[in-house]
DNA sequence: CGAGGCCTTGACCGCGGTCAATGCCCGTGG
DNA sequence: CCACGGGCATTGACCGCGGTCAAGGCCTCG
C-alpha cells in the first residue's frame, strides 16, 4: 500500500520509520475510474493525491470548450491543483483520472500541517515546489516560438512516456495543437 | 539602501531587527547599465538579485537568434535564474538589466545558507517558489490555445505594467509574437 | 547633424486550425 | 457469437492568423 510513497520519501529525505508511519496515517486510499473527475474547476481544492497506479492529469477548459493540459502524474508522483491548495482559492483547473487509478489522498489542511510540523515533509514540499517550478519554466521556454513539430520533438526528448502511453487526444491537449495536426506530424517524424 | 528589502520582508514575515541586519550583511549593492548582461546562458548562476531601481529580465535565445522572455523583475522584486541557482546547473537563460538599474546581489551559497539557518528567509524562499510556480502555471494556461490578440488582452489584465513601461520589442519577446504583429494588434485594441 | 534603433505599415505566404468523410478498435447487448 | 454504436485516429480540402521581408518615418544619443 505505502511502498511507492516510502520509496518517494526514502529517495529524497532520511526519514525515520516512526515519522513515516505518522505521515501515512493521514493518507486515505482511493480508487478512481477512468475519466473520473476528482476536482472541478472553480471549486476550492481539498486534496493532494499521490498516484500508486494509473495516471491523473491537470487541465483547464476555455470558453470555446478546448482543453489545455498542464501536467500528467504517473505512478510514484504527486498530483493536484497546487495553486488552489496553496492559496485556498478556487481552482483554475480540473483534476481527472485518465486511467483506472489507485490513489492516496491527503487533505489540504493535513498536508500543510505536516509541512509545518515534520521536517521531512517540509523538505519534500520544497523539492516538489522546486521541481514544479523548473518543469513549468522549461515548458514556457520549450513552447515559446516553437512550431508544432518542434514541440513534438521536445516532448520526445523530455517526456517520451507521455507520447508512448497516452492517447493522441491527451498528447494534443498537452502540446496545444489539434489532434488532426498531431496525427499528421507523427506521420512525418 | 535597504528600505525596499526591509519592506519586502516586513510584508511577508515578522522578522526582528537583528536578523534583518544579519541578512543585509550578505547583500552587495551593484549598479548595472542599460542592456548589461548579468548572467550568461550556459554559465552556472552565482547571484540572486533584488531590484532597488530599474528592471531586469530573464530570457533565452534559440538557435535562430530569437529571444524568448520569461520574466521581468521591477523595483521591489527578486530576479535571477532560479533553476540554475537551485540545481547549480548551467543556466538556460540570460539575466539582463533592461534599464539603468540599482541591484542588491546575494551569492548563491549565501542565499541558501540563509534559507537553511534563518527561518524568515526559509519562509521567504517558500513564498518565492510558490509565487514563481503559480505565475508560471498561469502563464502556461494563459498562452496555450490563445491567439496573439488574446495573449495581449491577457497581459493587459494580468501585468499591465509590462505593456506601459517596456518597449514593444520586450513585450513581443514576452508574448512570443513578432514586434510586427504586436504593433498591428495594439492598433486594433 | 548623422547614425542607429525602434515602431509602423504593406505585400506575400506557409503553418496549422476547421470541417467533413472514412476506417478502426473495442465494449455492450441481443 | 455477432451486430451495432461510439470514440478515436487518419486524411483531404480549404482558409485565416501571424510570420517574413522590405520600406519609410520618428526619436535618441553621440
Amino acid at each position: 500500500m505505502f511502498e511507492l510513497l516510502q520509496e518517494y520519501f526514502a529517495q529524497r529525505t532520511n526519514i525515520d520509520e516512526a515519522s513515516f508511519e505518522h505521515i501515512c496515517s493521514y493518507f486515505k486510499p482511493l480508487k478512481a475510474k477512468k475519466n473520473e473527475i476528482l476536482q472541478m474547476k472553480g471549486e476550492r481544492s481539498k486534496y493532494y493525491y499521490f498516484v500508486n497506479k494509473g495516471c491523473i492529469r491537470l487541465f483547464t477548459v476555455n470558453e470555446d470548450g478546448e482543453e489545455a493540459t498542464r501536467y500528467f502524474a504517473f505512478e510514484g508522483a504527486f498530483g493536484g491543483s497546487l495553486p488552489s491548495l496553496i492559496r485556498q482559492s478556487p481552482a483554475f483547473e480540473f483534476v481527472q483520472a485518465i486511467e483506472p487509478s489507485e490513489l492516496m489522498a491527503i487533505s489540504r489542511d493535513d498536508f500543510f500541517h505536516l509541512v509545518d510540523t515534520v521536517p521531512a515533509v517540509a523538505k519534500i514540499y520544497r523539492l516538489i515546489l522546486e521541481a514544479a517550478f523548473i518543469t513549468a519554466q522549461e515548458r514556457i521556454y520549450g513552447f515559446q516560438n516553437l512550431t508544432a513539430l518542434e514541440k513534438l520533438r521536445w516532448l520526445l526528448n523530455y517526456q517520451p512516456r507521455i507520447l508512448s502511453r497516452l492517447s493522441g487526444r491527451m498528447v494534443a491537449s498537452f502540446l496545444g495543437v489539434t489532434p488532426y495536426t498531431l496525427s499528421r506530424l507523427k506521420a512525418e517524424l
